[in-house]
DNA sequence: TGGTTGACGTGGT
DNA sequence: GACCACGCCAACC
């Protein structure tokens, strides 16, 4: 798929709503697979909005492996409680076995985008 | 049109 | 190994 006409933003979502059930992935694994490894924190900025699109912006954790965008899932634990629903193991907003549940969008779709 | 923002990442101390 | 500071680049005001 090649959706010039879609904004930085959409064409993260289309790579979000690719993650897997129970499977996580960083926002500069999504950042690099769009050709911007260096617009990392445009993926973050982006999921503020993706809260109205159907994008499931709780598998998206920083590189280190934690729940920063859980502030924006309403002060709750949700997305916690979302992810240990699919099978991830958080505790204290930090995945646990991030590099087991980690999903690189690179590896599962290499040819499908340059 | 220009300046500020930000759910990040990397590098240096 | 943890903490601090800088850089990035598209969207938003």
């Amino acid at each position: 798929m090649k959706p010039d006409t879609l904004s930085f933003f959409e064409r993260v979502y289309e790579v979000v709503r690719q993650i897997p059930f129970g499977c996580v992935t960083s926002y500069g694994a999504i950042a690099a697979y769009l050709g911007a490894a260096r617009s990392a924190r445009m993926v973050g900025y982006a999921m503020n909005n993706a809260h109205d699109k159907d994008v499931p912006a709780h598998r998206v954790v920083n590189r280190k492996g934690l729940l920063t965008g859980k502030h924006h899932f309403g002060g709750t634990h949700l997305m916690q409680q979302l992810l240990e629903n699919e099978g991830v193991v958080v505790k204290d907003n930090q995945i646990q076995n991030f590099e087991k549940v980690f999903w690189n969008p690179s590896e599962a779709f290499p040819y499908q985008l340059a």
